[in-house]
DNA sequence: GACCGTGGTGAGAACGTTATCACCTCAACC
DNA sequence: GGTTGAGGTGATAACGTTCTCACCACGGTC
C-alpha cells in the first residue's frame, strides 16, 4: 500500500459540500459553474475544493449533460506527415471550440477503422472525423444515422450522404500531367498506391478514393493529349516507400523507360527518388520527376522537387470547424468543400533529353 | 425534426432487458460479457439489443467500474516525424492492452501542457504519457500521487521521481562529437533548439532536458578532446527549420567557419541543410554534416546524411508498455528506461578539406 | 397590500451502467 | 437425505454528476 491516494477514493462533490457546509446542489453549481450561487457560497466551497483536491469528473458530466466535449478522429497512418498535419488541423480547431480529440489509427485496415468508429462510439464521442479507408462506409452513416455527426478527411466515401473535406485530386493529377506534356514528356509514369494491383484501371470501388481520383486525373491528362496507351505507365499498388521503389526500378529497367515521373504522395515519392538516385540519372536532365504533397524535404534535395501542395493542416482544420458546427446543431444538407491546392514549380522538370 | 434520432433516446439497457424479457442485470451481463447468463437468455438479450440498434456506454461503465480504459498522451508536437512515430508506438501498445488514446498537443508551452493534463485528468484516463516541456513537473507528481500513473517519454524531469523512456541523449552527442574528431575535425558547430538564447551554458534548468543533453553531450565530448572554447560554434535557440537556417547562415558567414555542423533534430536539420545548400557548399567536400534522428529524407538526398538513429516508435511503444503496467498495479520503484541509439553512417562525413 | 420576477438554496430524481446480495434450481457427493 | 457448489436470475444499491422542482427572501411595481 503506499504513496498516494488510489482510484477510488476520489472527492466528489457531496464530500466537498459538506465540508463547505453547503448542499450537494450549491457545490455541484459552485463547482460546474452553471445555475446561480452567492458571491460567499462559492468561496467557500472553492476553499473546501482546494482543500479536499477535489478533481471533477468529466465522465458523470458527460453521463448527466449528454455531450462528452471530445470528437473522435480516424486515420489512416500517423506517421504520414499529411496526415500528422491533418491531425495538427483537427486538434487545434478542436481545442478552439472547447473540444478534446481522441485518436485512432487503422492502418488502412477497413477491419479496424469499424472497431476505432465503434469504440468512439461507445466512449460517446460528440462527433467524428474520419479518413476512410477502402471500403463499404455504412458504419459511418450508422453513426451519423445514430446522432454522431460525421466528416469525412481527404477521401470521399461513395454513395452516402457525408460532410466532405478534400482537394481536387482529379484536377491536380491531371493538371500534373498537363505541366508535364507542355514539357515535352509523353512517356509519363505514375506511381501510386491504394489500389488493388489486379485491376488497376477499372477503379471504382477499390482502394482509397484518393488514389483512385488521382489515377483518374492522369488517365484524362493523357487522353486529353491524345497520347495512347495512357495506362502503360501506370503503376499502382505502389503505397510505400519499398514498393514504391520496386515499381520505379521496374519502369527505369523498362527498353523503353518514361521520361517523367509523377508519384502519387511524399512516401511514394521517397521510394521514386531512391530508385532514380540508384540508378545515377540526373534530375531533370535524365529524367523529370513531380510529386504530390509539400513535404518538407522536397526543398532541400538537390534538385528541389516540383509538388502539388496540399494545405494539409487546413484541411484539418475545416473539418474541425465544420464537425463543431455540425454539433452545434446545423441541418445544412451535408456537402463537399474542395480546398485548392497549389502547384509548386521547382527544379525537377525539364523538356525530355533524347 | 431531422434526420435519426436525437442524442437523447438512446437505448439503454433497462429498454433492451424490456424487449428480451428479462431482468436489467441479466441484460447487463449478458451485454457486458461479466457474471453469467444462459445461453438461451444471452441470445434474446443480443437479439433484442440488435432490433433496437443498442450502444453500449462506455462513460456509464467508466464510473461504475473506476476504469476508462483510456490513456492519455501529451506531446509537444505532432507534426515532428520522431513524435509521430512515438505516438505510433503507444497507439500499437495501448491497443495491445485494450486501451484508447486520448491525443493533446502541447506545442511545447508549459500553460498548455498543464490543462491538458487537467482535462485528460478530468476525463479520468487511467494513465499518462507525457513528453514534458520545460519548467516545474509539480502537476505531473500530482496526477501520480492522485492515483493516475504517469509515464515520462523521451524526456526526462528534473527532481521528480517518476518512470522515463528515453535515449542517452548526452553520450549519443558526445559519440557524434567523437567521431567527428576522429575524421580531423576541431571546429565543430551544434545546431540545436530548446534553451533560452539568454544563457547557452548554464543549462540546468531552462528548455528541454532532451536538448540540454544534447549539448552536454556535445560540450563534453569537445573538453574530453582538448578543445578549447567549445561553446564558440554552439548555437542553441534554434529549434524550428527557420531558425536552423538563420543559426547555420550565420555560422557558415563568420571569418573561421566551422568545418563539420551537427544538427539536433530531423527538423534542425533540414534548416541546416538549407543553409549548407544555399551557400554552395558541397558535403562533405567542403563541410561535414551529422543530425540526430534518422528522418526518412536524410538516406534520400545526395549525399545520403550519418544520422544518429532514435528508436521513435519502439520508445512510445515501451512507454505504452510500462505505463500499461504500472496501472496494473507494479510497484516497482519508478525507474529510467534508456534505449539504444544507433550511429548510421551514410556519406556526409569526411575530413576537413584545408 | 397583492403581485411579480429574480437570485439563491436544497431535496431528490435522473443518467446508464456495474456491483452486491439474496435466492432459486439442479446436480454431485458423502 | 442432507450438504455443498455452481450456474443462473432479479431487485436494488452504487457511481458522481447535473437537472428539476419547490421554496424562500427580497425588491420593485401596480
Amino acid at each position: 500500500m503506499g504513496k498516494g491516494r488510489t482510484r477510488r477514493d476520489q472527492v466528489s462533490i457531496p464530500q466537498v459540500a459538506q465540508a463547505a457546509g453547503v448542499s450537494t446542489a450549491t457545490a455541484g453549481r459552485a463547482l460546474g459553474g452553471y445555475g446561480s450561487v452567492s458571491q460567499e457560497a462559492r468561496e467557500r466551497v472553492l476553499a473546501a475544493a482546494a482543500e479536499l483536491g477535489y478533481q471533477r469528473n468529466d465522465l458523470a458530466r458527460a453521463i448527466i449533460t449528454g455531450r462528452s466535449d471530445t470528437i473522435g478522429l480516424v486515420v489512416a497512418d500517423i506517421e504520414n506527415p499529411f496526415f500528422a498535419a491533418a491531425v495538427r488541423g483537427v486538434s487545434d480547431a478542436a481545442r478552439a471550440g472547447g473540444y478534446e480529440v481522441l485518436l485512432a489509427n487503422t492502418d488502412e485496415d477497413p477491419a479496424r477503422e469499424r472497431s476505432a468508429v465503434d469504440v468512439l462510439l461507445a466512449k460517446r464521442v460528440d462527433g467524428l472525423i474520419v479518413a476512410p479507408t477502402a471500403g463499404s462506409a455504412e458504419h459511418l452513416v450508422h453513426a451519423q444515422r445514430s446522432g454522431c455527426p460525421v466528416v469525412l478527411l481527404d477521401r470521399r466515401a461513395e454513395g452516402v450522404e457525408l460532410d466532405t473535406v478534400l482537394v481536387d485530386n482529379d484536377r491536380a493529377s491531371a493538371d500534373v500531367v498537363a505541366h508535364l506534356i507542355r514539357a515535352g514528356h509523353q512517356r509519363i509514369a505514375l506511381v501510386t498506391g491504394g489500389m488493388r494491383a489486379a485491376d488497376p484501371v477499372a477503379s471504382d470501388q477499390t482502394g482509397v478514393s484518393t488514389g483512385r481520383d488521382r489515377v483518374e486525373g492522369f488517365l484524362r491528362g493523357m487522353r486529353d493529349a491524345d497520347i495512347p496507351q495512357p495506362e502503360r505507365y501506370l503503376r499502382t499498388a505502389a503505397g510505400t516507400p519499398e514498393r514504391a521503389y520496386a515499381a520505379t526500378r521496374d519502369l527505369l529497367a523498362a527498353a523503353e523507360p518514361p521520361t517523367a515521373l509523377f508519384a502519387s504522395d511524399n512516401r511514394v515519392a521517397l521510394g521514386v527518388l531512391r530508385a532514380v538516385r540508384e540508378a545515377s540519372l540526373r534530375v531533370p536532365d535524365d529524367i523529370s520527376l513531380v510529386a504530390f504533397d509539400d513535404a518538407d524535404w522536397t526543398r532541400v534535395v538537390t534538385p528541389a522537387i516540383t509538388v502539388v501542395s496540399q494545405p494539409a493542416q487546413a484541411l484539418g482544420q475545416r473539418a474541425g470547424e465544420l464537425l463543431i458546427a455540425r454539433m452545434a446543431g446545423s441541418e445544412d444538407p451535408p456537402h463537399s468543400e474542395l480546398m485548392p491546392t497549389t502547384f509548386v514549380e521547382r527544379e525537377s522538370v525539364a523538356a525530355p533529353s533524347s
